[in-house]
DNA sequence: ATGATAACGATAATAGCTATCATTCTTGAC
DNA sequence: GTCAAGAATGATAGCTATTATCGTTATCAT
């Protein structure tokens, strides 16, 4: 990336500044309410560029790919079925047998994705008092 | 799935009859110079309701979905960056792990899926290869 | 046979993303 | 300051995987 425009400054930010995981639409909506609306072509570049500086991350999920801040440590997600919120977890033994796991195939691991699905904690109360009617 | 058709027999013969993990537009080819060609829309309908009814198993890379024998046991996915070969392997201990993550969050866990990216044993060879010349 | 329903296949439509291209912005050399 | 080169922008066309539509065909129970 050369240059930091105020287009990538601004995805940046908006990024930046929370704990969400964004897509490339939601970014161009939910600047094209500021100063500085941004195009979705320009969307798409700036998250590329971001990430591959290191600035950003992403999460690839089923049809699209998510972004949040880099400045936190490694984590793996959770994806609630039913609501679609996006927790967060990291283990270090799950950590350590992915390592073992390549070595022993002879397999030079350069990342991992570990998504768990299923329903949570909220969706759950809902469900269950939803039955108690 | 209230019918096993000819064309959902001839898809699931061919992927049960492999170890590949087939997109739906490789099988649409394998197909058509067989006796019974299939259409693309029917392979998409046929994938799905083959895995409803759980005879075979699918996993979501980040660009397209591929389908697998599901009478095998459960494991997880090396994915090589260089050629896109797919290799298996499971670790209970992940596999445990896991559970015991989404049980900490009270979250109803009904699915995971780990892909671990990387170089796989094949290509690091021949990269070793190349860098000897 | 016939009527209901499931599935088929051709193709239109959709979603997410990338490529194209003319225009604008920066930056550095003069 | 001016000008050329390179980078980024934005509108939009294009692409890929997948789903929806719809008229036709196959299958099954009566």
């Amino acid at each position: 990336m050369q240059k930091l425009t105020i287009q990538r400054q601004a995805i940046l930010d908006l990024i930046s500044h929370s704990n969400q995981h964004w897509d490339a639409d939601e970014l161009v909506r939910a600047l094209s309410e500021s100063e500085t609306p941004v195009g979705i072509a320009t969307v798409y570049r700036g998250l590329a560029a971001l990430e591959l500086a290191g600035l950003i991350q992403s999460i690839q999920l089923s049809d699209k790919k998510r972004y949040e801040r880099a400045n936190k440590a490694h984590h793996d997600h959770l994806i609630c079925n039913e609501c679609g919120a996006i927790e967060e977890f990291s283990d270090s033994k799950i950590e350590a047998r992915q390592h073992q796991v390549a070595d022993e195939k002879s397999f030079q691991m350069t990342g991992h994705q570990l998504l768990i699905f299923g329903i949570c904690k909220a969706c759950t109360s809902l469900e269950n008092k939803r039955n108690q009617l």
